[in-house]
DNA sequence: AATTAAACTTTACAATGTAAAGATTTCAAA
DNA sequence: TTTGAAATCTTTACATTGTAAAGTTTAATT
């Protein structure tokens, strides 16, 4: 009986194989029994970690989140404070959220049910766009404009993201350029009513 | 045995129950076996009009972008041409999104694995943004101008509409006052670079 | 009336999530 | 070092799911 008890990180594991399989083929393959055995558990081993499917994948959805959290960083780090900063973010969104489109989806999809509550304040790129929209506005502005500009950036680059994803305008996937015309042409869009 | 065999528009009826179902509940409650009992039929009825659950499905959401289209009509049809007209739109756009989430966000959903090919030049909401868009640039702009004119507008109110249905600004329609300021600013925020 | 096609049923099976209870290992306290 | 209790993992079991295969009933066509 070489069977290994007590493997003690079990719990980032299944996330981990969970990635993996969910990036290869879809989330419909991340299920309770493939992902156990895979790791050559029992499927029981999970709920052990997990108390359902549903918080599994929610927790699956949040690594993801911290991955664009920290391409956030990356985008903002190395760009000149004001439009060119908020420029950069939102193409660098557009970009992560078209290259990883499951991946993308999966973050903004509510689960099943479940109610998925992240706490949007604690996440990264919630307050690096807030930051970088309140350097550009005039400095003694509330915290209730720059919460509006910041909607507002983040709903064109967010909406564009998911219509180019899958929806009317999937076309442009097929036209590089004319997709990297769009993209510039969106961004540059960003502005504050 | 009054048993009815062949009552004829079995068809419709299942994406009646199913639209039913899914309203009252969830998705998860859309299953081959659920609406089959409620219809009283035998669960393999249904697969004499769908090929699996996940066309039909799909089919459940076309029948949601045709109540969209419906809505965009109306919005449009007493409306003055120009920015009243667009922003009529966008508004009429959101409110449906806020106000049904769930079928909104079936409509955008690329489903399991299946491509869910909408032909979206089919679509009304689609030939009406372009037209309207059209009806504000200058005469000679040409297609392609139209087309980024269209993204512009559509990006940004999918992506509010998104983002507050359960995203980061989900907290906004706790304030009916200021989510109406939201929209109003949103939509007026409309522009094409 | 006879034949064919359409609409539906019965039976069956493999895969899924997960409850219940038991086994093994680890580790702290005695 | 022994002893338990807590943590970790397994086995067994069951209800629900999608759907394949094959058969039955009704309607349509000839």
């Amino acid at each position: 009986m070489k069977k290994t008890y007590h493997q003690k990180d079990l719990k980032e594991k299944l996330i981990l194989k969970a990635r993996e399989v969910f990036e290869a083929e879809s989330l419909k393959s991340v299920t309770v029994r493939r992902i156990s055995k895979e790791l050559e558990v029992s499927p029981m081993a999970f709920y052990h970690y997990f108390k359902d499917l549903s918080e599994f994948v929610d927790q699956i959805a949040v690594s993801y989140i911290k991955e664009l959290d920290q391409i956030s960083q990356e985008a903002v780090f190395d760009t000149e404070i004001g439009y060119p900063r908020l420029y950069k973010l939102g193409e660098a969104y557009i970009i992560y959220a078209i290259q990883n489109p499951k991946k993308f989806l999966l973050m903004f999809q509510p689960k099943n049910n479940s109610i998925f509550d992240i706490d949007w304040q604690k996440v990264d790129l919630y307050r690096i766009l807030g930051q970088t929209v309140a350097e550009i506005l005039p400095q003694n502005s509330s915290p209730q404009e720059i919460q509006v500009a910041a909607i507002s950036a983040w709903s064109l680059v967010h909406g564009f993201a998911i219509l180019v994803i899958d929806g009317p305008f999937s076309g442009l996937q097929k036209n590089p350029e004319m997709l990297k015309f769009m993209i510039d042409k969106v961004v540059k869009n960003i502005s504050f009513g």
